[in-house]
Formats: structure tokens, C-alpha cells, sequence
DNA sequence: GTAGACCGGATTGCATCCAATCACAAGATT
DNA sequence: AATCTTGTGATTGGATGCAATCCGGTCTAC
């Protein structure tokens, strides 16, 4: 399937292919795969086929198969020997459980960024809470809230921390898609108010409520995932359950165990 | 795993690799590189060659390197490309953060592991905690002091957060082992303390308690590190530093970075 | 008619081979 | 003498090929 690389040694002709130069097929796969998997493109429970992905990247089987188990330790996907790859579907347990990690930990990554947010960074978080109001797309939404999230934190210093977090939304995305698209102008209001108050909390420079304020919006948030269960995956069948393909004949973790 | 079905078809002139049958070597190398690196066998800084890591677990450098991207996302080690793998260096502000993380992540931990916590656990855990009193062996302390506080979540039906505070723990352990080398006897007095009154709390059912003596307790860990910044990597220079190897040539993350 | 056994195709897991890159050292140039 | 250049060995990255496993459907037996 390298006819995309199918130049070699051929001198400086090869066009279409600088992606041997990256040095890093795999590096390359797996953000692709995982920023595809995280836009909605597969969804919780489609099968990845390793030949059909190297295709699609220009790789052969090995670099992918590297980028299947980086995004597996992510959480993105889950992997069974000698069966195959599946996005990861959560159950309303696992969805819960990444929720509360993420009350606890996202607290802790605003107060880590909070001294270096500046007045600057406040507009613009004002900025994308009114455009989150203002939209009615869900991807827009989506990529909105995330953005607001991703700012107020893109100041600390941390390298850890912060990876973290951005697994553990990138894990939940497809849940906080399915919910936003039967979301109702209610709660709609009150996540803007959540904002608009952390933004407050922020200025006034009082990282305390804005810990607490950010906690309470994620809570409020895993309550009402909680309340529509059938987003979820049964908790009572063996996963991963593929809605589309043919089930694989394996029970495996719900979660990538290693 | 499943050794017992170890010759197949496989012309029993092989002897010293019974370990295509398991179907999965990249995961027998994965478990057995990080319980190394764990065990100190290979400290922090230390280059890892692939082809050596092949031998040692007998099998080819293609799972190696499935293996290492695993490991890289456990933050165990760091990769360069084209240049190699190494067994992570934190430094002090590194290491703090981790700690930080384990503050606000494992309380929570124990609180969904609470309460299923028997009687037996208890009594469990304080012949742990007095076992580290008793021992003057570092390693042994190092052991009996992770299998306290794994022992305390164990009964939590979690797999996303029990997976982190692993990872959390073994990606620190190089300096935990550091450290305890060093401490003296009012500190471990203290550490002593700290888990008596964890297992008072939780046999009084109290909750609330248990999470601030265990906050308390990792955070109190988190400062006594901190005032042993000779422990950790120099924050000015670029790594990973290579005590022993030759110096790798290209600057990186000090943390995996995807 | 139902249950169990048995191919055929497809997919994964891994070993081997080859290309690309880098560090180190010796040599050339100024 | 110092610096840039070039060559060589070692190491990593990736592609191909092959063995093993598994699913699906079909046939057979009871």
C-alpha cells in the first residue's frame, strides 16, 4: 500500500511523500487517528482495521500498530489480541468515573495556570463563552467549550498534569457529543453562567471559588450525562459491542487493562 | 500465559522461545521492561537499546517497540526519535506535579474504594503499616509502603482511575526509593502516624477524614521531596541527561509529549 | 431440526531485511 | 591551532513476508 512511497531512492521527484522526512510515521498516525476518532469519525464501537489505516496514512502496519497501542494507553481505543481494535465504548460507570477524575484534577490545573492568565486570556475566554451561546452547531459547540477549557489552562507550566487532562477529554468526547445534541436551552443557560462566573472568579484573582465554581461545573455535568443512560454502552454485555460490524468473539476489558 | 500450550507445531529445536505461543509478546515485554524499570534495575537516565531489550525477553525488536510506546505513555520513559529510549528523568517540579495529581486523585480513589472495605482489609493494612516499622530494608519498605496503599483501593470497581494512580506511583517510585534511602527516623515516625490514622478513619467509616489524612499524607511526602532537590534532574539543562551513556544528541520533552 | 465439526478467507502478530539517521572520530582547510 | 567537513559504525524506523489465530458459513451426524 506504499504507492504513496512508492519512491524510494528516487531522487527529489517524490512529491506527495515528505512524510519519510517527518522521521515519525507512527507519531503521525496516531495524531491523525486520534484526532479522527475524537471528531466523530469513528465512532465508540467501529472496528479499526490496521491495513485500512496504514492506507489511509501512508504507513505500513508497523507504525501503526505503534500508534494503536499509544492511543490505547490513552484510552481512546481498545485492543484484543489477536482480534483486532475498537474505539473504546465507555459505560455510564467508566463515563462517571473520568468525570470525577476530572473534578478533581482540573481544579487543581486552573490553580497551576491561574497566575499566569492574563487580562488578554480573559477576553478571549469571555469571547468564546458568548460564541458558545451564539451557536447552534454541535461541533461548533463542541470545539467551543473545549477551546474555553483548554485556554484557562494553557498557561501552566506542567507537562503532566496537563496531558492528563486532555486524555480525559478526549476519552468522554463522544459522550459530551451525543449529550450536547439533546441538550435543551436550559441547561444550555446554566452552562454559560458557569463560565461566565469562572471568568469572573478569575479576574478578581480568586482562585478558591473559581476551583470550586469549576468543580461544580463538572459535576453538573457528569449528573446529567448520568441521567441519560442509554448514551452508554451496557454495562451487562461484554464489550466492546459493535453496533455496525460483527461483534468480535472475545470478552475484554472495558477499559485498556495493560 | 498460556505456556502450557507451548509447542505447538514448532520444530522443538527452539528452545529458548516459547513465547510465540503466548500470541503476545509486545505485552510480555511491556510487564517486564516496567517491573524493571520499577525495580530499579534500570535507573533514571538509563539508555535503552532496543535490540538488548529484544534478547533479554526473546523476541524480535518489533514488539520492543510496541513495548516502548507503551512505556513512553506511562511516562516511563522518553523517546527520541531516530535517537532512542530512556528511562525517565523528572525533575523536581516534575515530580511535584505528579504528586500534586495524587493528592486531588487518590482520595477520590479511596472514596470509591471505601466502601468495600472489610474488616479484614483493615487489619490487613495494619500489619502492613507496622511490617514498615519493623524493616529497615529499603526495598522492602518501598514494597510494603505501595502495597498499603494499593491494598486501601482495592476494592474499588474502578479501571481509568485505578490505571492513573498506578501509573502515578510507578513513574515516581525512582524517587520515592531516593528519598527513603535518606530518611530519618522522626519521618518515618511520622509516615507511621499518618497510616495508623488512615486505617482509624476508615474503621470509624469516616470518609471525609480518611481523603484529608491521605491528602495530607502524600502532600507532607511531596515537601519533604521538595527539600531534596539534589534527587532530581537539573531543570536548566537539557535532557535526558545520561549519567552513564554517551549524552544523546537532540533536545527533548522532559515528559512524553504527544 | 438442531448441534457439532470442519474448511476458506481475512486479519493479526511477529521476525527478518533494508533504508535512514545520528554520534563519533579522523582528516582537510584556513 | 581551531573549525568545518566527511566517513564509518551503530542504532533506530519502516516495509515486506510468513505463521498463527479467528470468524463465517457449510456440511455432517444424530
Amino acid at each position: 500500500m506504499s504507492e504513496s512511497t512508492a519512491a524510494p531512492l528516487v531522487p527529489p521527484t517524490s512529491i506527495p511523500t515528505p512524510q519519510t522526512r517527518d522521521g515519525n510515521a507512527s507519531l503521525r498516525v496516531a495524531r491523525g487517528l486520534r484526532d479522527a476518532i475524537v471528531a466523530g469519525e469513528y465512532p465508540p464501537g467501529s472496528r479499526l482495521r490496521q491495513e485500512e489505516i496504514a492506507e489511509r496514512f501512508g504507513a505500513s502496519r508497523v507504525p501503526v500498530r505503534e500508534a494503536l497501542k499509544v492511543l490505547e494507553a490513552d484510552g481512546l481505543i481498545t485492543l484484543i489480541a489477536n482480534a483486532g481494535a475498537w474505539v473504546s465504548q465507555l459505560t455510564l460507570a467508566e463515563c462517571e468515573e473520568v468525570y470525577q477524575t476530572r473534578e478533581r484534577v482540573e481544579p487543581l490545573l486552573l490553580r497551576l495556570a491561574a497566575s499566569s492568565i492574563t487580562d488578554e486570556t480573559l477576553d478571549e475566554l469571555d469571547s468564546l463563552a458568548e460564541a458558545m451561546v451564539a451557536t447552534d452547531d454541535v461541533e461548533e459547540f463542541l470545539r467551543l467549550d473545549r477551546a474555553f477549557h483548554l485556554t484557562m489552562y494553557a498557561g501552566a507550566r506542567t507537562l503532566v498534569l496537563s496531558d492528563l487532562v486532555e486524555r480525559l477529554w478526549n476519552s468522554t468526547q463522544p459522550y459530551r457529543r451525543a449529550y450536547t445534541l439533546m441538550i435543551d436551552a436550559h441547561s444550555q443557560r446554566i452552562v454559560h453562567d458557569e463560565h461566565h462566573m469562572l471568568v469572573t472568579a478569575l479576574r478578581e484573582a480568586d482562585i478558591d471559588s473559581a476551583e470550586r465554581i469549576l468543580e461544580g461545573h463538572i459535576r453538573r455535568t457528569r449528573r446529567r450525562l448520568a441521567a441519560h443512560p442509554q448514551l452508554f454502552a451496557d454495562t451487562t454485555t461484554d464489550r466492546p459491542t459493535t453496533p455496525r460490524q460483527t461483534t468480535p468473539r472475545q470478552k475484554g476489558p472495558s477499559w485498556p487493562s495493560q
